[in-house]
DNA sequence: CTGTATCCGAAATGATACTG
DNA sequence: CAGTATCATTTCGGATACAG
């Protein structure tokens, strides 16, 4: 007895909420630290960072690396698993910019 | 200045919540009475199967084509705007498909 | 710089009962 | 059949302060 009734129900639980989706957008292109992950994430507080990549971490998207040094350094960085969901996100965020314009303009 | 910062935002902000997508993939071979489309998207409640819905009408995803017989008929189906949205959550459920024993087995 | 801890208000959701 | 109304609860998320 699965928990999940079909792909796009498991797909949606993984990727939940508003965030996860714009950071695996924005660790596509190799390792950021967290503090350039924070400003490539607008609007989101550091709290709800670290929480969504914690998960996502316990999910197997995203894999961090901490340089014990000083001042402290942690990169983060999608996984294989991270990569193949944000390339199906990919349609979703191209869709996004087609329809902007009216996307907007909804109340 | 936009809401949103890319199109994933946008996106993401239209098909918001666990829900949405679900009820998306249940309209998308044609229209469906209340009641079916209840049964097709399990776990939600009449509440929030209502709710859904008439914010996705509000944001042009879903029409509403209510038949005033006794007893009542109300069919729901998808616009051109909600199936090109479908279309694009597409990969996304063939990759909860894909990847479903490893997401089952998630905390 | 990279986090943790705590508090609090807002929003989402569930349960239940009721209506045309 | 297709909703509405109300209440209780749970979760989300921002602000702030503090720590290694």
């Amino acid at each position: 007895m699965g928990k999940y009734t079909c792909g796009l129900d498991a797909a949606i639980a993984v990727m939940g909420g508003k965030w996860k989706g714009l950071i695996l957008f924005a660790l596509q292109d190799g390792p950021v630290r967290f503090g350039e992950l924070r400003r490539a994430v607008p609007g989101i507080s550091e709290r709800m960072l670290i929480l969504q990549l914690r998960e996502m971490e316990a999910s197997g998207l995203v894999h961090c690396e901490v340089y014990h040094q000083v001042p402290p350094k942690v990169e983060y960085s999608l996984t294989g698993f991270g990569h193949s969901l944000n390339t199906a996100m990919a349609p979703l965020g191209e869709w996004g910019e087609e329809h902007m314009e009216r996307i907007e303009a909804l109340p």
